[in-house]
DNA sequence: CGGACCCAACTGGTACAACCAGTTGAGTAT
DNA sequence: ATACTCAACTGGTTGTACCAGTTGGGTCCG
């Protein structure tokens, strides 16, 4: 009955072996250690080891050679978009503020660009599916708010015609939990403000680029804000 | 599978199987074949299909699940920008243009803040490596000029000071070939354009934010243009 | 007949053992 | 000092067996 709660024992050994990268811990350029040499400190089997390190080499974190050892890669330099999900976020721990503030402006800068280009084309299909669920939105209680709030951010997205900031948006919001208490914190203004939401819709189906983008602009702005200043009365 | 001599085993399978869902072939809500079926079906070890779906799953193409069968996903809901370097794009046959408009639009859109970003910081290291970078540029012969300008945007972005930038950065450029024919079509002009470019870095050297979205937007409009109308004489 | 239960036949997950195929570097022969 | 050789690494691949969940059909009971 339960949802398997039970993580692979790749998804573990791929997770340590992240964090320490991630941490530093084989800095880049240095090797990792043998896949062999990790089966036996981590007590399992190889094959485990390498689905692990197929998962590192994908994500951009180090480099494997034939007979060669694997060495370690600068993330910066080499990882892509969707690291932004494994670094070190989820846990309510200590989220970092200059990557939180990085992901906003990034979300920001998508967000308003796609919102113009939505205005640009908007095509009628997403202007209709726009104002259901901004209907939806006001009628709807508050517990669900965020979610529709999100799903009317979704169709702007698909407005807008560009695969690219599509999967974008999918890999912004891949380490991010709605129901997390620091979403809410962040984004909890921008989700009640309907007014705001409603001009946004309004320029989409104006077709008016710039006032689309200024009103997404506006929206996406407060969490930068709240950023700033986290807790004032 | 065929021997190929170079590229793992793995490799050529989470190929295969990634072109056949990227192309439909197993639709999206439908599952998988299963581990065994793909191994005997491409005469390889079950290991081997693991790995690569293994990947699939980093890449967010498929949803395993112990026990039950893989499903594949949607992949424009589930997939991370990553994936436009997965995209049918490299190969010189039948570039999508409105794949192309998406990464060139994304890039024009990251660009100019990461721009504007950097005139707003404009950390003094940074000022003096893009001043150096410029200077570089104009002395150099035309075929490392490429090299230079793509150096130079890594500066930008360096000193935008935003980790989500320079993700979304590598996952833009993972895709491309600096030296492909394509890409000296699509950046051979603002490659070229070392006036535009001395604009940008005397705009963000001045810490003028404005001025320095307007430059990289001129510079990275370009490529739009040139997608627009191929081969104008 | 209808529903709860059980079990066989799938599915993916893990393990051990062996071997192939490149790389590396120490050691040797020149 | 240089060039070559080769053993000892490294990752790549294979085979098999078994564990652990899921699924669906069949059975048994109400």
């Amino acid at each position: 009955m339960t949802p398997s709660p039970r993580i692979p024992l790749s998804a573990s050994i791929f997770a340590r072996i992240r964090d320490g990268i991630l941490g530093g811990r084989p800095a880049a350029g240095e090797s990792l250690a043998s896949e062999r040499a990790l089966a036996e400190e981590l007590g399992c089997n190889r094959h485990a080891v390498r689905e692990a390190v197929k998962r590192l080499q994908q994500a951009g974190l180090v480099a494997v050679s034939h007979g060669g050892a694997t060495r370690v890669l600068d993330w910066r330099v080499s990882g892509g978009l969707d690291l932004l999900a494994q670094l070190p976020f989820t846990a309510g721990a200590a989220p970092d503020p200059a990557l939180l503030r990085s992901i906003l402006e990034l979300r920001l800068c998508v967000g308003a660009d796609a919102a113009r280009r939505c205005a640009e084309r908007a095509p009628a299909p997403v202007v209709d599916a726009l104002r259901a669920a901004l209907d939806t939105q006001r009628a709807a209680d508050p517990d669900n708010a965020p979610l529709r709030y999100a799903q009317l951010w979704d169709h702007v997205i698909d407005g807008a015609g560009n695969i690219a900031y599509r999967l974008a948006y999918n890999s912004l919001l891949a380490g991010l939990d709605p129901d997390d208490e620091l979403s809410r914190a962040l984004f909890g203004a921008e989700v009640r403000d309907i007014e705001a939401v409603r001009e946004l819709v309004a320029a989409i189906a104006a077709g008016d680029p710039d006032r689309a983008s200024d009103a997404a602009t506006g929206l996406l702005a407060r969490a930068l804000q709240t950023d700033k200043e986290p807790a004032r009365g």
